[in-house]
DNA sequence: TAACTTATATAAATATGTGATATAATTCTT
DNA sequence: AAGAATTATATCACATATTTATATAAGTTA
């Protein structure tokens, strides 16, 4: 890979990489909970907007729609979501996420929160400023990303 | 004091929740290769550091000696790694990458290249250097969170 | 209203993961 | 240097998860 020549230039290849180094490594901070990757996807998703359909779950995870009616039965067994019907279509089950199931979601965030927190306290004044720089282009870059799924 | 001359402050619970974003992005490209996430994530590694050993294979990934042995196993049958004995230990086996399981995670690093690239192209070109400029301090920052991996 | 479509569920087969245990090579102990 | 303990990997039996194909029920359309 070419580095770009231009000052500043924002070198895209090179965040990539650095992204998934990052996130390498916050996949791998010890948790205590053992829950599945595709069971914490989904919480995560519905901690997001809930209550949501199957479908539209089935859509957004990387599962068949089976997968997901199965996946659900089983966070609803642990309470961590609750089905409830659509008043508006009968054939459509909602799922909600429980306070129960968003306190994990919330308790993994704060863990990932705090860990990240002991990293940054290694970066300078200098560099931590950088960071804080850029946090509304990363949080736009998010945005752009969301509205792009197709 | 104006808010203008404090200087900008670095807020980690925005920076985890950002990233955050920015990973589940990440995580929902489409990709046609369908492998298991445990997959990836053992050829990932291997694909940093090749050959490696099964036991340090286990201590990265969260799986049990007994899952990695047989992910290996299968991942041998599919011709993206290879195992090989340690000429100075008799116990171990070495695994290594194939070119054909090196060539999964650099084309899927390429996908992830072109669709960032794309999502960047909605940034301002202040925005793009924001996030240039930050760029040093995240590499860091991995090397931070790589260091303190206890 | 019959035919089609959509949303979810179920069943059977397959894939994947765990825990307990086995085997072989190495290291430690005396 | 032999026997005991340890380490690295493999295997077996079982549990859990996921897919494919099909079923059922509700909504939509011609």
């Amino acid at each position: 890979m070419e580095p770009n020549t231009t000052p500043n230039e924002l070198d895209v290849t090179e965040f990539a990489l650095v992204f998934e180094e990052l996130t390498r490594i916050i996949i791998r901070l010890p948790s205590i909970e053992k829950l599945s990757f595709t069971t914490l996807s989904v919480l995560h998703t519905l901690s997001r907007k809930s209550p949501m359909r199957l479908t539209e779950l089935t859509a957004n995870e990387q599962v068949t729609q089976s997968g997901i009616t199965q996946l659900v039965t089983r966070l609803e067994r642990d309470g961590l979501v609750e089905r409830r019907p659509d008043p508006t279509d009968g054939r459509v089950v909602l799922v909600h996420i429980t306070a129960k199931g968003a306190d994990i979601i919330h308790s993994r965030r704060l863990d990932r929160i705090a860990q990240l927190s002991t990293f940054m306290e290694g970066l300078t004044p200098e560099e931590k400023e950088t960071v804080a720089a850029a946090l509304p282009a990363l949080r736009r870059l998010g945005e752009l990303g969301n509205g792009m799924r197709t």
